[in-house]
DNA sequence: AGCACGCCGACT
DNA sequence: GTCGGCGTGCTC
């Protein structure tokens, strides 16, 4: 009987692929385990086997597979059901859920490499033609070359062709070369040979090596290291303390005198000093008893406590309780806050316990610890991580935390799949039976509306540790300063008195502007031309740094034109502002403090964004301009002043969220400011001061704009009472993005009924990367049945692509798209 | 997704 | 005439 499995590739197609394997293997095949398949002509990809079975497919030949893999799964069953509900809820394939959640080491890929054939004969320059002979020629020097390095060498892309001709005359061989990525970090360490390693042997040696002092120097250092600890010696660490070189340190192996061997190590562990957890205060600690009551009977709690209430002591309190059973303890949080100071504030309570999985880490290391969380592993019981983490092979989850669970990042956006981290969490928590905590100072209308309908279990703390009052927001109105001529620049007299008095108290400052950039437009005073991106339908910003034009949305740059492209003018003027004229001109105000910027152009790298934060903790900084990233969760105890430089560019956003963003947008900011005993202060700036929100937000009245923003989305049909789908449609032709978006909304609405399908409207940037764009949303009825809406929409959208003319166009579908 | 096949314009 | 453009269809 011949024997089957069902394989999920690592691509957008819906189906699992059958694949024929011989009875061995099959009884060695776990569901789990990758498996090398070859795919299409020449592809060879790993595979997930998903089922094993004896039926033979009917309509198609199976073909076998090409190896096996791995000895034992790299995903476990529970994995396999989770990634199967994302793929149903978000509307995608099990593959591109498989692509999200697997390390890039895992995804091996293939490539076409072609050699020299070993037997091959020495041919004749001349027979060869010119691209003939260029390929032989690199071959002299390279044992392989894979087909794309070719495609450069002959700087053409048919070259085929040619090495077809050279495979014919038996020059050549190709070849399909998958390759393992994961290479583990291995360590030289030092041992003395054991005919040295002796009290007698010492003089031996050092005579020996009189007229080496530099090497005899090593080997005191060595036996003097070696009776300090009794860990094993690594090369680096005895070159380092004898100051030798590896030069040096050779030479003793080669005497015989050292030996040396190379160890697996861990890329991913901590070393250094474990604390005790602190003690809770009172309101802490009946918010923690409170959220286990809550816990004995409901599965997911929101914790809400006010910013620098001590959320993150009763987080670590609660997981250090539940890891006394030695089960797996996940905390999410949103990838920007991902930085030392929370890490280092885990990793001093739980030790090596701690593992981290984050974007930044390389493919090796998150290899690493998807092995420690697969097996298990001590050192991965608490797995801290951006959303990403929640896709980790888990064994026995027994509580999730969701920190700064507002926190729109934690919806993933471009790649498919387009899941919310919160949400999922809150369903892959339900698959382990484990208990989900979600935690914010401005927790997200969805999240509370569960709470208070008695969904989730609610813990409030309005208290802030160490009874340190709330600061004082006050809102500046600077329509009014202006007119008054109180303005400098972007700043208002009332703020530029209070960072005086800040700076002159040696206090720190901090100042949010939500863009970055010098100022987003220049334009001509003349004829009023402003430059555009040729790809997309925006204004490009200026960057005053590079003296650049740039599209933030395709990368697009030019160099600053000095005069208008239009008309020819030299009086061109900036428009709008963003954080590096702010950053401008506090240099101008202020020369005498230092002053640094915070956002994506400043902190690019591994480490840009926590020399940044490091400085400011160290208070080399005196003014800190940023955007977004400042908000998240960070905590410096010198602030005392956090300025808001302009707060209606968020509430006037087009998005149902905008007011509930800008609420909690200055909630957090201002939730920096004055850590310590000392009041802080919050100064915004507004052109309109009464707007209801700023109202809300400065004097703290969370309540009330809670109950106002849910009334709208009632009113507007609007999540938590609708669920919404986005169909995003691009095509670079204009005409074709017209006619196929509105076929397609008619035949959404003849389906789902009219009031459930809005649009076709063309987002506020029609066209990004040449690509126009159009949205059409979809209104669900939470009385409505979800499974079947989406398979109603999965068979129009199956139609849509049917019509020939209307193939060629992009179809986005995101679900719960906000 | 990626790759081959196939049909059209612009160049050695 | 060929090279390279991208629309189309398929992959166990």
């Amino acid at each position: 009987m011949p024997h089957f499995i069902d394989v999920i590739l690592p691509i957008p197609v819906e189906n699992t692929f059958t694949y024929l394997v011989s009875e061995a293997e099959y009884n060695y095949i776990q569901k789990g385990m990758r498996v090398a398949v070859p795919f299409g002509k020449k592809k060879v990809y790993a595979s997930i086997v998903k089922n094993k079975h004896t039926n033979a497919p009917t309509i198609y030949e199976a073909k076998e597979i090409q190896q096996i893999l791995d000895e034992d799964p790299i995903v476990t069953e529970q994995q396999l059901t989770f990634w199967s509900w994302i793929a149903n809820y978000y509307m995608c394939t099990e593959g591109e859920v498989m692509r999200a959640a697997l390390p890039k080491a895992f995804l091996l890929e293939s490539e076409t490499v072609i050699r020299l054939k070993s037997d091959g004969l020495v041919i004749n320059d001349e027979e060869l033609q010119d691209d003939e002979f260029l390929i032989y020629e690199a071959l002299q020097h390279r044992s392989e070359l894979k087909v794309h390095e070719v495609m450069d060498i002959l700087d053409k892309k048919k070259i085929l062709p040619s090495i077809q001709r050279l495979i014919d005359q038996g020059v050549l061989e190709m070849q399909e070369e998958i390759y393992e990525q994961y290479v583990p970090k291995l360590v030289k360490f030092i041992t003395i040979a054991p005919e040295y390693d002796s009290e007698e042997a010492l003089p031996v040696i050092l005579e020996e090596l009189s007229r080496a002092p530099k090497q005899r120097e090593m080997v005191l250092t060595f036996f003097s290291l070696k009776a300090k600890t009794n860990k094993p010696i690594s090369s680096q660490e005895l070159q380092k303390a004898s100051g030798a070189t590896a030069s040096q340190l050779n030479a003793l192996v080669d005497k015989g005198v050292f030996q040396t061997y190379q160890k697996r190590q861990d890329r991913v562990g901590f070393e250094g000093e474990v604390f005790e957890t602190k003690t809770l205060n009172t309101y802490q600690a009946t918010a923690l008893s409170e959220i286990k009551t809550h816990f004995e009977t409901k599965d997911v709690t929101l914790l809400h406590g006010v910013t620098a209430s001590g959320k993150t002591e009763i987080y670590v309190q609660l997981i250090e309780e539940m890891l006394a059973t030695g089960d797996q303890i996940l905390y999410l949080l949103p990838e920007i806050a991902l930085t030392t100071q929370l890490i280092s504030r885990l990793q001093t309570y739980f030790g090596e316990r701690v593992a981290i999985f984050h974007s930044k880490y390389s493919v090796n290391e998150r290899v690493e610890v998807w092995n420690n969380v697969l097996k298990k592993m001590d050192k991965a019981q608490i797995i801290i991580g951006a959303r990403s983490a929640l896709l980790l092979p888990f064994r026995d989850l027994k509580l999730i935390v969701v920190d700064e669970e507002h926190e729109s990042s934690f919806k993933q956006y471009d790649p498919a799949p387009r899941y919310h981290a919160r949400d999922c969490a809150i369903v892959l928590g339900a698959f382990f039976k484990a208990k989900v905590l979600l935690g914010s100072a401005t927790p997200s209308i969805e999240t509370v509306y569960n709470a208070q309908s008695g969904k989730y279990g609610y813990v409030s703390l309005k208290q802030r540790h160490g009874n340190i009052l709330m600061p004082e927001i006050n809102l500046v109105d600077i329509k009014e300063k202006s007119r008054k001529r109180e303005m400098t620049g972007h700043f208002s007299d009332t703020l530029l008195r209070a960072i005086t008095d800040a700076l002159a108290l040696g206090e720190q400052v901090i100042l949010f502007q939500n863009r970055r950039g010098f100022s987003p437009i220049l334009e001509c005073n003349t004829c009023g031309h402003a430059p555009q991106c040729p790809n997309c339908d925006v204004s490009l910003t200026y960057h005053k740094y590079r003296s650049q034009l740039r599209c933030h949305y395709c990368g697009y740059n030019i160099a600053l034109q000095q005069k208008c492209m239009a008309c020819g003018s030299t009086d061109l003027t900036t428009k709008g502002f963003g954080t590096e004229q702010i950053e401008a001109e506090l240099k101008e105000l202020y020369p005498d403090n230092n002053i640094a910027r915070m956002d994506s152009d400043t902190t690019r790298g591994k480490y840009g964004f926590e020399k940044l934060i490091t400085a400011f903790e160290q208070e080399q900084i005196d003014i800190l301009v940023g955007t977004q990233m400042l908000t998240k969760g960070l905590d410096f105890r010198n602030v005392t002043l956090v300025g808001i430089m302009n707060a209606d560019s968020m509430l006037n956003f087009p998005d149902f969220r905008a007011h509930e963003r800008s609420y909690q947008l200055i909630a957090q900011v201002s939730g920096r400011a004055g850590r310590t005993e000392k009041q802080g202060k919050v100064l915004v700036q507004t052109y309109n001061p009464y707007h209801q929100i700023l109202q809300q937000v400065s004097s703290n009245k969370f309540e009330e704009m809670y109950k106002e923003q849910l009334e709208e989305r009632r009113n507007f049909k609007y999540p938590p009472f609708h669920r919404l789908i986005r169909i995003t449609l691009k095509h670079r032709d204009y005409q074709k993005i017209d006619e196929s978006s509105i076929w397609l909304s008619k035949a959404l609405r003849q389906t789902l009924g009219a009031e459930a399908v809005l649009g076709p409207e063309t987002p506020s940037i029609a066209r990004i990367r040449n690509l126009y764009r159009r949205n059409i949303l979809i209104k669900i009825s939470r009385k409505q049945n979800l499974l079947e809406t989406k398979k109603t929409i999965g068979r129009v959208v199956t139609s849509f692509n049917a019509i020939a003319q209307y193939r060629s166009v992009r179809l986005v579908v995101d679900v719960d798209c906000y």
